[in-house]
DNA sequence: GAAACTAGTTACCTTTATGAAACTACCTTT
DNA sequence: AAAGGTAGTTTCATAAAGGTAACTAGTTTC
């Protein structure tokens, strides 16, 4: 007889489980952590703040990645009619929501990398 | 005069933004926090055990991160002489570490698909 | 002995992610 | 008018990630 994918995980934790993937849809890739990081320390930054605080980033990346967290409503994308024009970006509430998982996941690399 | 890059972060924040990039290199890729999740919830699992609970993932995948976690500490491998032998996966003392990065995770996942 | 189990590996392919550099377009300062 | 600022986009390229399916190799159960 064929072995059945018995899965034995309870309901509760299934549902951790399936947090887990829809957290990393929306969160996954080299940049988005950096720049929510970044955009939760200064409030409110324009795009080339962003491009010259967070280090080795292109443009072009930030700007698609900037984009990705507009449509998932974490970053809010405001133009201010300056002369010249400046674009403001700052974390929408959904956005700010990311403070812990931030909090723990830096202090997890800091501790993982000191105890190397 | 060209402008400077000036980065006005003080150096806790930056320590801070330097805990996410560590920790990112480490846990990014579709699987490996659903992996980690699901030892984290079953304490010890052979491979196949893995195989079948993580919806979706081909057996080299799994087999890869399986390996990559390894290398970095997070997973042990032990194979029990059975017959068939079996591989017994199950987190270290450094995977286990991860509780509260997971649990964080999984939370907002959940959250933020409830507001949708 | 055929079928199913154990734990993977290998080959091949597609898609996504990421990067460097040049370019647009418009405004301001020197 | 030249140089530098604003906020991006476009083009071209490579690297990394991920997926399918077949295959190895030994064990065990029907």
């Amino acid at each position: 007889m064929k072995k059945q994918a018995v899965h034995n995980t309870s309901n509760l934790c299934r549902a951790q489980i399936l947090g887990i993937k829809s957290a990393m849809e929306i969160l996954s890739g080299k940049w988005k952590l950096y720049i929510l990081g970044t955009l939760l320390l200064h409030d409110k930054m324009r795009f080339m703040d962003l491009l010259r605080e967070i280090d080795g980033i292109a443009a072009k990346m930030l700007s698609k990645e900037l984009q990705d967290m507009e449509i998932n409503q974490l970053v809010r994308r405001t133009v201010v009619d300056t002369k010249p024009l400046t674009v403001q970006y700052e974390l929408t509430s959904a956005g700010r929501s990311l403070q812990q998982v931030i909090t723990e996941v830096s202090k997890w690399g800091i501790e993982y990398r000191d105890n190397l």
